[in-house]
DNA sequence: GATGAATGAGGATTCATTCAT
DNA sequence: AATGAATGAATCCTCATTCAT
């Protein structure tokens, strides 16, 4: 069943303008399978388009409309981020994870978009993630770490991996966990994960 | 160019058999643009084959030739890991790195796996990771941790995260640091934070 | 020369719909070669389309196009067989070898698809050829035949392969006859042996 | 499960020399699938050769392979009508069925065969075919029917649609009859039928 | 007699995209 | 804003066949 009827179903209100539709599944498959892993007729078709020609009417092709699918994910965190600038890195983390738990489509987007040896793609997403680690490169500047100055970037990288390569790569981490990974239980244990983690790493050490 | 020209130019020796030679092209074709990404064709004609019909002589499909991909690639890590059965995590660490650095494809296939959908290829990395992950346990539990029990498949899977993450992701991380991101002085960095990083974060902390 | 600039040559009435002009040619293509023997490029071509892909915006794939040219050729068959329910076996043999010899293509398609072991393929011309069958069937149990009750189905089968078998396998014919089987004096003698045919077989016998 | 391993189970004598044994399982996959719808790879396959080009070492190519299937088959049915010259129409009736009924896949090959567009293929059906109308004419010749000159080709022709019909296109009865038609009651109906055909087809009639 | 390897041609089908309506 | 039709190029894969071993 198209995304259209399903939704046209579940809430009375008046259904999205086709392009939101149309960048919502679109969100959903490039997030499973990659840009080349999608073809536009299965995005039309998914919008519930009778033609694929009709997707054309709002995205000049099939890059432009991958590059609005990143651009419309990336804004939300980057504002969760923003949110928090003077913030203790604690309730950031808590807020990133309730967003990444909620739109877990998000960060596998940025994860193949890393991937992508596209110029361009890439270009998209690491210019949307800059304002990203200039967050946190300022918020580890800010506490005095035993970290040499040169570190800095790697343990930001690293921070990084750590708290979006849960959501990306959760198939992965199915094997080797006793609980769902993305059941609300497991959700808590990375989120205390994650806590502790950034505290050992960002933490001052003993004198 | 195609690489059979290119290594018959480059060394005397004998040249690889057809189907390692595949396998070499495909590697790297797929570490760049993902399974969905290549074609056979492109395949092929690096391999130098005159047709793509040659390839099917040696693998059954594109699946089959993605799988074994895989299966290759994984297999010296999982022997770098378990050669390390009782050391410390330093030196595994640093043997990891300098495979990863010097096969830089592999931790991009495996992180392309990990993030496709396809029950199938998912399947045949996590089979392949699961050892990788044990290896890791084992260790964990051997060292006396301050972490509870449950937080262990979290904190194994973390640094893996943090291992892999850095050569799969390279790209993300070059906007942000001063160095390349793969030349050696950014390795020695990378690795150096890596050891500090996982003594903080398996270390024991003070009483 | 494709079949479809040849009729816009032929007559000045406006052209076919494409969808009917892939069609006609599917139906002489298949009747000829077979359904493994014809490629989509070939049929294609003939209907006039500049690409193979253009056919697939008419019928779903090269199966789905076989099944609606048989589906349609079975059609007229039936009807004429349907208009004569209560005629006498006579005429209705006139009218079907006025069709048939008009539309030699219909029964080798016939002939061709019963001989598939496909079961589709099969199915979809079995289901078309019952109703045939269930008319040959009323007019035989209507007339008293000293034929006994288990006897009908293969008297009735029988009458079918003597009709049809004769048009689509006229090839066969043609090293023992001394004229050619599809001219009209051929015609013309067939048409009587079947009459005859028919009254012998489903004829009284003398008391 | 290849042909060649069944054999070698179910009997303990010398196995068949490898041409008989692809003879065997190309006619099957003829039969079955017509000329065009079985490739060399299939049969080689079926035959338990591991490799194609090994049939190439007994046929010239696959229309050669083919030609031979249909001349090897066509032999004992020519055989069988001509060890009885004189005899009259019943016994040789048996015969036959007894035959087809033994050799399933006979009839069919030839049934393709006679549709077959390809000159060369039609041909050798023909010219082996020839012979076989040629003793059905003698006999029709012989006993004094009330059959113009003319009509005796089609008789012949007729008699032959009837005799082979129910062999190659049983899949067509199928849905018609009440029991299998390949059943040894269905054969035993179908022989019934012949025999009283052929008498009414042939026979005197009334004074 | 058999086989592994290779290959040019072609198989069906899908790709992203355009255009007229 | 949407759609039916069309299309060139590409997709994966199989075809029959050849050759050296």
């Amino acid at each position: 069943m198209s995304v259209a009827s399903e939704q046209a179903g579940t809430n009375g209100e008046q259904p999205l303008p086709t392009k939101d539709l149309i960048l919502d599944v679109a969100e959903k498959r490039f997030a499973e399978h990659g840009f080349a892993g999608v073809s536009v007729r299965q995005i039309a078709a998914d919008a519930g388009l009778k033609n694929q020609a009709s997707l054309y009417h709002h995205f000049r092709n099939k890059q432009a409309l991958y590059e609005a699918v990143i651009q419309r994910g990336m804004e939300p965190i980057i504002e969760v981020i923003a949110r928090s600038k003077t913030e203790p890195a604690g309730p950031v983390i808590d807020r990133l994870i309730d967003h990444l738990s909620e739109k877990p489509l998000l960060p596998r987007l940025i994860w193949r978009a890393g991937l992508d040896e596209s110029e361009d793609l890439r270009r998209i997403v690491a210019s949307a993630l800059t304002p990203l680690f200039q967050l946190g490169f300022d918020a580890l500047s800010r506490s005095e770490l035993d970290w040499e100055e040169e570190d800095l970037p790697h343990l930001a990288f690293g921070l990084f991996q750590l708290i979006f390569g849960y959501f990306a790569q959760f198939s992965l981490f199915e094997p080797i966990t006793p609980i769902p990974p993305r059941s609300p239980e497991a959700l808590e244990r990375q989120r205390r994960f994650l806590k502790r983690a950034n505290a050992r790493l960002t933490g001052r050490r003993r004198s």
